[in-house]
DNA sequence: CATAAACCCTACATATTTTATAGGGTTTAT
DNA sequence: ATAAACCCTATAAAATATGTAGGGTTTATG
């Protein structure tokens, strides 16, 4: 399951796709549109901009906005940022790799192997679908 | 990522694929195998009993065994039952669902619905794959 | 050029979930 | 009879997720 971080993201990235015409957002417009606390939202809001998803202009008139178009924000790229791996054990994790405790071997491991495939399959479904497919179904 | 209980229950359960022909297996000896807790074990074991996966014999000379064809055993149905729901989000679980606290009506939702396809073809990976796949690539 | 609006950063606090541990009771084969 | 193994409930430690607090920095505007 998606952590709440993970889903005040896609809220706010959707409510900023929603706003594009508008130049800037402010955090506490998306806030209290979505019953999230200012400060938290801000955290993630900041790990987007870093990522490379949101721009952030200062000052007063200032706020955030989308520097992408929604069908290049994969949900893939979202859920690593703030939820981290996708792959359902560390040990097949692309972007998070770490061997396994209980694992003695890696290379004769039948659910490595299989995790492997789960993981391509997986993150095949997550790389095709983007904020705008979001943003379309509403 | 998969919780520990789930890894270890496929840790079991492979265990138990390769050990098919002796009747029954201790709890101990798959505990030793992998570096688990005899009790914490135990728990896991009961409750793959309790879904029908596992048979047991008590008294000298018992212990677990498989009861099913690992053909017959999904990956999709040990998550569900260690892990919890397969869904994103609990708003499109098929077996756990809840409303989403901070969706105001899921029926406009585009991540909601969004989430449903997500949904839908991850299962189909994971009610593909099963426990005889796991031993295959052993 | 003062000031208010808004972004940016660090550290800490609370709540929830995961991962066990403890201890004892029950069933069954020999 | 007894030892081997299953079965159950309650509690505790550890890790993670979630949220707060407080203050500093940048910038548009009057």
């Amino acid at each position: 399951m998606l952590s709440k971080k993970t889903k005040y993201a896609l809220h706010a990235l959707t409510y900023l796709g929603r706003h594009k015409d508008e130049k800037t957002v402010l955090i506490q417009e998306i806030a209290e549109e979505h019953g999230i606390s200012h400060k938290f939202l801000e955290n993630i809001l900041l790990e987007l901009k870093k990522a490379g998803m949101l721009g952030s202009k200062k000052g007063k008139g200032g706020g955030y906005y989308l520097i992408k178009e929604p069908k290049d924000i994969p949900l893939s790229k979202v859920i690593r940022l703030l939820d981290g791996p996708i792959a359902l054990l560390p040990c097949v994790s692309l972007n998070y790799y770490e061997p396994c405790e209980e694992c003695k071997n890696e290379a004769v491991c039948g659910i490595n192997k299989v995790m492997i495939q789960v993981r391509d399959e997986t993150l095949k479904i997550l790389e095709n679908k983007s904020l705008e497919d979001i943003l379309n179904k509403e």
